[in-house]
DNA sequence: ACTCCAGTTGGAAACGTTTACACTTCAGCG
DNA sequence: CGCTGAAGTGTAAACGTTTCCAACTGGAGT
């Protein structure tokens, strides 16, 4: 419990004044070659480490970045703050991590907190960025911040995100030149979520691009991971949909086993797809056909735009990154053509 | 880019002493009502948020933990962490997040970066709890930390675990007696991971309760994605595994996915266990046999341990929690009951 | 010999809080 | 009416750094 050594006492055992281990440990101002070795010698018997909170009390800089997601849970999300992660360290920044749970009321709470904690800037994922309190709140705040996967709606705000609604259109287009003409979907609760609602308007624009109209949608709460119910009544439609489009990769993960569980095979009696790109889309058994998003480059692209503000002053801009679709096992041909009766508008 | 305001611009324009705006904050002292108003009104006015640095070099309370992880990309350390944040949000303290890469020298790193901001408890997993340079360093520092996952070698540590050894003999146990006899290991580095040696002795411990012969162990580095190689020289033993037990469930996911390319079906050609219990391990299709630790609950036992040894200067403990074997559709009996030429120790 | 300047060094004032201590009121009480 | 104690408030000293400024050296240039 004894406190750790301080920058005096280095000072004393190396008998020098403070300025000048400072100056040692900074790199900063002249010092002779002799001083600067007993002053190292000092710092290593006495473990010395700079107290980065007295340090910061004195730059106004505390060398931190707050990151705000909805939750670990998700790897699209442990993906981001992994590349954010990175990213800070290679500039030097530790991160504060918080999480809301997709509550907005957490979101503000915790913004506050990373606020009080004087972070510099931050990185966040907000549930709806356009009826956010917590943005608002840091509009006043003066302390840059980057969005990451909420759309770009307003040009003052730093964001990295990619085209969601046209990766949607892209890839239930693919839905449909394979030979869907009854595709469902699966959404996330858009309330929580900016992203599932231009998902949905992707959706239902590659729809009409086919001329068909858009399938039963179910949106789905939190709880995304038993969807057995809600498999069974897509399946139970008349005419039943071929193919089943989900706002998530892990809603679409359990719509394939909710679908196993009722006897259907995926992709043979339905096909599925899903959207982020997460690692084990792949690994698993159907593979996912899915769009990727690159999670790890936008987290490490939130950061370096962010320091570039923070460092140059740079201006806050809208970054929009490609997407790209992976295909999967998930997806096949529908197996009998459906008679067209499928309802063109 | 003009300052947050201080605690003396909220003293003058409400016409007080700073002390007095510290104790309207900090419910401390007594106040009267209406200076109490007045202070409030004018920390409102000024937007006023207490500068977390000021007060921790004051109070020489930082009030962060640090967290070290290997990765966030393994979904059991996202879980983990998730818990961590929980339970630190609760107990009124934010998260410092670092990760290792699964790199010893990055753990030193790190620590170290942690241990100048003064954070004032870490919870961590290293990779190998008995070599690591950096809980040397830990030591000397009296920061109290909690390791997650490691197993508990050294009592006076404060350690939240499984056995890991004995969930791996059980879920083996349970393939020998569902009639394999020839059953391999995928195993991570175990450079990288102390959890996967003690989980090859679980898995040996097994083979030997049964009579049976480790079968072929294949260690893999950090790239798990692309198995295929690794599962083609099983399928290719002679005789072959009938089952395959992997050290974690990033593994036994990547190996269901290497089966199905070589045309191999899990579990009628190959059964597959895993060790984790990540989520995702259940939604997909086969879903996993697996051992489930109870990573959430582990992060937030942490935490709350750690606060323990923080607040009421409890001692160090080492807390095992209880392991699950969850059944899945990835393992089956072996299909044709291989001629006991199998070789009996 | 004198000035000048570059290279070193130390002193001391910040930075934004908390808190020990001292001071003022004022009600209650003998 | 004076004493006591509690309630309310202010002053100033920390906390561990960085950094401005001044001071001191010694060698080079005149």
């Amino acid at each position: 419990m004894n406190k750790p050594p301080t920058i005096r006492e280095v000072a004393r055992r190396a008998g020098v004044s403070v300025a000048t281990v400072s100056r040692v440990m900074n790199d900063r101002g002249s010092v002779s070659e002799q001083t600067r070795r007993m002053v190292g010698e000092a710092i290593r018997e006495t473990g010395f480490r700079p107290n980065v909170i007295g340090r910061g009390l004195k730059t106004a800089r505390s060398g931190t970045l707050g990151v705000l997601v909805p939750s670990l849970q998700n790897p699209i999300f442990a993906d981001v703050v992994q590349g954010i992660e990175r990213a800070a360290e290679a500039g030097g920044y530790r991160i504060l991590l918080t999480s809301s749970n997709y509550l907005p009321e957490k979101e503000v709470a915790a913004i506050d907190t990373l606020l009080c904690n004087r972070v510099e800037g931050l990185v966040l994922t907000v549930a709806d960025e356009s009826a956010s309190r917590a943005l608002d709140f840091l509009d006043h705040s003066h302390v840059p911040f980057v969005l990451v996967f909420n759309p770009a709606r307003t040009a003052n705000h730093s964001i990295v995100t990619i085209d969601n609604s046209a990766a949607a259109r892209d890839i239930v287009g693919r839905l449909v030149r394979m030979g869907h003409r009854r595709i469902a979907m699966i959404a996330g609760d858009s309330q929580a979520s900016d992203r599932s609602s231009l998902r949905r308007a992707g959706y239902e624009r590659a729809l009409m691009d086919g001329r068909l109209r858009p399938g039963p949608i179910i949106e789905v709460g939190f709880d995304s991971r038993n969807l057995v119910r809600h498999c069974r009544f897509l399946s139970s439609c008349n005419p039943a949909p071929t193919a089943v489009f989900c706002s998530t990769d892990m809603l679409a993960i359990a719509a394939i086993r909710g679908f196993a569980a009722l006897g259907l095979r995926v992709p043979d009696d339905i096909s599925v797809a899903g959207f982020d790109g997460i690692e084990v889309g792949q690994c698993m058994s159907p593979s996912l056909a899915t769009v990727v998003q690159p999670a790890e480059d936008m987290g490490m692209c939130a950061v370096e735009h962010l320091l570039e503000r923070l460092n140059s002053g740079a201006p806050a801009k809208n970054l929009t990154l490609p997407y790209r679709l992976r295909h999967g096992e998930s997806w096949a041909e529908p197996r009998e053509t459906t008679t067209p009766k499928g309802t063109p508008v």
